[in-house]
DNA sequence: ATGTTGTATTCATGCGGCTTTAATGTCGCC
DNA sequence: GGCGACATTAAAGCCGCATGAATACAACAT
């Protein structure tokens, strides 16, 4: 799950960021509009949070253009307080939820779960494959009814391969995924982060679900091999 | 497929190469316009990705002449943020589309497959010859519905072969459309691989789909032999 | 501040499988 | 039969991947 933020005051931003993080998003951050339209119009986001009083470019303005540019990621809106008058106005403009600075954290988390819930029909809370379990909401991992306890990063990078299981990911798909960087130097950090899943994961099982295939990539799956 | 990616920077050259080639694509890349313009007259891409700002050539400068050379091998520009004014005018000089840096992976192979679909002449997303099937976005292949693993390599020339099901294609053509650059010089390679694919697709079955035509090359099709 | 713990990332090495070469056997054609 | 073209197999080389350990880093407690 990737997330945008666009905010310019740095304590909000940092506040919302590190909150969103330890709930194992993968979150970028823009702290002016400008920033902010360029890495929405380049990147695939599950979800953005865009205040509304940005320098740069305003956050109206970015909605705006993102709706004419067909990008239909959800977008939660931020803003003060005495500003509800134009409430309305954004819903039309194609905001999909409204929050009143300043907020809870917990507030942010219930609707920002509930936007990604909403937007993505396909989205299931609960991912299967063969005996293995993954719980979104809770983030509990299971396999053959054992739990498992995994760091954020093993848990995105499993979630990922789950969610797209039976295909075959490659290591640009998903280092683009569950890291944000893109044109970072030659890394074998996939490669680490999947010998560590395999070990949580797979070792000590007869049935081995992650399987490599060269020169391509990761996949997850539950077909036995022939 | 045979891809040449025109990049001067390293990073960005080298996430492009190695994603398309997760993909199974056979990529070459240039690492500045002069090369980059040398490698594209000689050789049949079925696309080329260009970069604007170039040391030794400029990428305008290489589209135009390839487009007075008539080749006609769809192109994708990457350019700088900041220059989309000069959009119109490279899409009138023959640019086929248009990615802005910093771009994310995904969306580059949206394009490349969009621009692929669109130039081969309706480019069917499942081949069929008999009961040998292809399916090309995940990249499964089936024979009288059984699954069948493939190298890249093997995966790479099955697919030239099935899309051009019937036609005869010479050595030469496959090492140009499946091999990158990096191969010259005599050699047996095809003979090699069309063993080991029919080593995986036509053994154990009656029809033989893989012919070879003594002087000319190999094709593969459904017909019965006479 | 300092140490402690847990996590993220980089690095170096060894192994195995894909790729490629090469050598030999077989077939078709004149 | 003899030549050339293709088939087949074995083996070498190389690249990609797996792996374990070392290092950097952040969070937290003392």
């Amino acid at each position: 799950m990737r997330l945008l933020v666009i905010e310019d005051e740095q304590k909000v931003a940092d506040f919302v960021t590190r909150g969103l993080r330890a709930e194992r998003f993968a979150v970028d951050v823009a702290y002016d509009g400008a920033s902010g339209w360029d890495m929405a119009s380049v990147s695939a986001y599950d979800l953005i949070i865009l205040d509304l009083m940005l320098p740069g470019m305003s956050g109206s303005e970015i909605l705006r253009r993102l709706r004419q540019a067909k990008k239909d990621a959800p977008v939660l809106i931020l803003t003060a307080r005495d500003r509800t008058a134009e409430k309305v106005e954004h819903f039309e403009a194609g905001a999909d939820d409204y929050l009143t600075k300043p907020f809870a954290f917990a507030e942010l988390l219930v609707r920002v779960k509930a936007l990604l819930r909403r937007g993505g029909a396909a989205r299931a809370d609960i991912l299967r494959v063969g005996d293995l379990e993954m719980d979104r909401r809770t983030q509990q991992v299971k396999r053959a009814g054992k739990k498992i306890d995994l760091t954020s990063k093993e848990y995105s990078l499993l979630e990922y391969l789950a969610a797209n299981a039976g295909r075959v990911l490659s290591r640009t798909m998903i280092i683009e995924h569950v890291w944000d960087q893109s044109f970072e130097g030659l890394t074998n950090i996939v490669d680490v982060y999947v010998r560590h899943l395999r070990g949580k994961v797979d070792d000590g099982h007869a049935a081995k679900l992650i399987r490599t295939v060269r020169g391509v990539g990761y996949s997850i799956s539950d077909e036995v091999e022939a």
